[in-house]
This record gives structure tokens, sequence and C-alpha cells, in this order.
DNA sequence: ACATGTAAGTGCGGTGGCGAACAATAGCGG
DNA sequence: CCGCTATTGTTCGCCACCGCACTTACATGT
């Protein structure tokens, strides 16, 4: 039973205290992740936070005619469900896993306990949401100022830091939702970065094989978001 | 002397606790927030917090070529400074006065020992901060999805929530620094509302005559924050 | 009254991304 | 092995917005 080596994958969980680790050990619950789950919905208020260990969660906004745009992602990072104790409990965004995996949850009333000790656990939180709110920002800046194939390999980036390996399993179509252009778009954009010679790709499947490649073609947007997090939160992201 | 009348027109101000109030009165300052003051600069410590009264301040991420974008606006609703309870003690943003009034601020370290109660005003407070996360992911949705026309309605919109009367104080050329976009835009967008009789207009004075008008001509994004805004905060917004 | 600076209006070529329609290819289930 | 569906490739016209250059109009101080 690996309860106890699991959960250690997330960078959050990894970070309690050992007071705080003891208690939760028992309330946390292993489930699967499978690609397009929804964790919750715009609106919805939220019964479990999710920290995921394999997966990347996608927090989304979706338009009135179905139109959609990623706010921000969610790996071994961090948690899905902030809104929970910033007091909220509903948020007008929706959650879905972008690539399939497998996270922890805690009930809803389990957390907002915890939180509400206000010890560690709130200031490590509240650490973490400042990070998010750091990646919100600069999709915003990111979306005003950048062209499709700079915010392409900034996508591509974030994604590969939450994941252990280059290999992605996304197609043209869910990158094109997220970042919320065309899916012709992205096929363009992933063609000029594989004949670059920066990536390879087919039918759903993504490798990186030139990271180096990927951050000198991006914004500047990747690198304030990675150093934020790695200044919030340290040691918090993989490679 | 109305340090005791004042502040309460901020409504965070207004929404604390009387305990929390007596020991918060005696502590805040009346500062004046003149066009353009900068409250925080990218990367630096914050040494205080502000509580706007009848100012506008912006945060805005200024990019290494100088372009500039909006992330979100504060006034009389909320606070200027929120990474300083949020654990960061900075952010990659600039906090800049758009519409020159007053407002009350408070020392960092007052205002980190007053979160760390772990009461009323830290729920309040983060309460707050989600508000604000809302605008911010609105800012990058629009960003991403809707015409210049439709993002200077929403601005101005937001910008006339935050300030008492009809009437900002504005020139294009700013209201394009804070969208991202040039000023020859925001000059045909601000024809056409003219024209169409919504606003009026005089160097760098603006009067918005038909409120429900830009309303009708805006995105969904402006309803979507004015909504979060109720709803976590209520009363927090005058008109 | 005049000079100076700030604010706003206009025109023009360039381009990044949109919308739509369609073709080609590869994997998968039967 | 066959047919279906998912995935990717390609084209074409279009439009919003950009970058640049320039003009007009107003406002203020001396």
């Amino acid at each position: 039973m690996n309860t106890l080596v699991g959960p250690k994958k997330n960078h959050l969980l990894a970070a309690l205290p050992d007071p705080e680790w003891q208690r939760w050990r028992s309330q946390l619950e292993l489930v699967d992740l499978p690609l397009g789950k929804v964790l919750y919905e715009s609106g919805a208020t939220l019964s479990h936070v999710y920290f995921p260990i394999d997966a990347i969660v996608s927090l989304l906004y979706v338009m009135e005619n179905g139109a959609s745009a990623e706010i921000a992602m969610v790996g071994n990072e961090g948690l899905v469900g902030i809104s929970l104790f910033m007091g909220g409990e509903s948020t007008p965004s929706r959650a879905v896993v972008q690539s399939a995996g497998q996270g922890y949850r805690l009930h809803a009333q389990t957390m907002k306990d915890e939180f509400n000790r206000a010890g560690p656990v709130l200031h490590l939180l509240l650490r973490y949401t400042q990070a998010l709110i750091t990646q919100m920002t600069q999709t915003a800046v990111c979306n005003r100022h950048h062209t499709l194939d700079q915010q392409l390999c900034r996508w591509l980036l974030l994604s590969l830091d939450r994941l252990q390996g280059e290999d992605l399993v996304m197609t043209q179509e869910l990158i094109a939702n997220m970042l919320g252009v065309r899916r012709e778009g992205v096929t363009e954009g992933a063609l000029s970065l594989q004949n670059a010679g920066l990536i390879r790709y087919a039918r759903g499947h993504i490798t990186v094989l030139d990271r180096k490649g990927l951050e000198a073609r991006t914004c500047e947007c990747y690198g304030v978001v990675r150093k934020e997090y790695d200044r919030l939160l340290p040691d918090a992201l993989a490679t």
C-alpha cells in the first residue's frame, strides 16, 4: 500500500510539516483523473480539492458561445480548488483534466478545517495561490501581446514542467481549445516547430526534442511564471 | 478631523468588525494618490497596503519592450498589495494610480499582523482576493476573444463602478496603455461610442451618457466580474 | 496674441489570426 | 482486411488591429 509514498509526489503534500502530514494521510483518497474529466464546473460548489500526481488539470473559462480559454494549469506542483479556502466556494471557471493521470483528493470540509487552523498549511496554500495568480496574469499579458507561436511554446513548456519526461499526449485540437485559437493555427505552429527540429509529433503524441530551443522561441511570459513558482515554492517544479 | 469618517468610504474598511476597526483607525494614514503615482514596482517589497477612497489603481504588467497590459483595477471596493498577506511580498506587476484621488494606507507589518490573527480580517481579505482573481481571469479571456470596442466598454464600466458620478478624467492614450492597444484604436472606439450617443468626451474628460448602452455593447466579461464582486463582497460596489 | 505642448482624428500598407471548406492519412473496432 | 473516425495538412478570402506618419484642434502660460 503506497498511501505513504504516492502523495509525496505532489509537491504541496510533500511540503507539509510532519504533524499535518500525519493528520492528512488517512484522509487522502487516490483517484484516477482521465482525460476530459471535469473536476468542477463553473459556479458549482466544490466537493473536494485535488492534488495531481502525474496529471495536469486546466482551469478554463468557457464562454457563452462555447469558445474557451485556459486561465492556468495545475500539475503536481499545486492543487485544484483554491476557491474553497479563499472563501468563495465556487468560481466562474471550470477545471478539466488535460493530461490523464492520478491525483489525491481531500473532502471540502476537511480542507477548510485544515486551512482554518491558520498554521503552516494556510501559508503554504496562499503562497501557492499567489504563484497561480502570476500564471493567470501572464496568461492575460500573453493573450494580449504575443503570437500564437510564442504562446504555443509557452504552453508546451508549462506542460513539460508538470510532467516527467519529454512526451505529451495531446492532440492539436485540444491545445487549440486551451489556447483559445483555431486548430489550424496550432497545426501551423506545430509544423514550424517540427521543421525547426524542436519537437516531433504524430497523432496526439508530442515529443519535445529541444527544450532550450522552445525556451528561445517563447516570450518572456514563461520565464516570469517559472521564476515566480521557483521563488514562492522552492523545489516545486521538477525539471 | 475625519479619520473617523473617511476610511468608511473604502468598502473593505467599512466591512471591518468593530474590534478590528478600533485597532486600525489610529494606524490608517490618509495619502494623496496623484495620477501616475507608482504604489509598488515589479518585484519590489511592499512597504504599505493601500485602500483607495476615490482613486483607481491599476495593476499592470510592463513588458521588457515597454509595452504594457492592465491585469486588474482596484478602487474603493478593495485594496492594493495582496501579495503582502499572500506571502510573496512582491509580484511581477506594477501598481499605478490611474485616476487621481485619495486613499488610506497601512504599514506592511501592521497588515501582516492583522492578517495573521486569522479572524474575520483574513476571510474578508481572501474573499476580496478571489474577486480580484476573477477580474484577472476575465481580463485574460477578454484579451483572447473580444474586440477592442467590447473591451473599451468593459473598461469604462469597470472604472465607472469604482467612481462616483459618470465622469472619468482619462486620456485615450492612457486607456490605450491600460488595454495594451494602440492609442488610435481607442480613438476609433471612443468615436463610435460617441456617435452612438453613449459617451461624450473632450481632451481627457469622458462623460458616460448611457450606461445601459455600454452594458449592451460590452462582452460577457464585465457581467461575470461584476457578479463575482457582488457575490463575494456584498455591497462593495456603489452603483 | 502667440508659442508650445497635449489630445484627438485620419490614412495606408502590412499581417496575424479567423471562418469555412476540403483533402489526406493513420489508427481502431469489427 | 474493411470501413469509420480521429487527427493532421492545406487553401482562400476576410477583418481587426498594428505601426507609422501626419494633421487638426484645443489649452495654457507668458
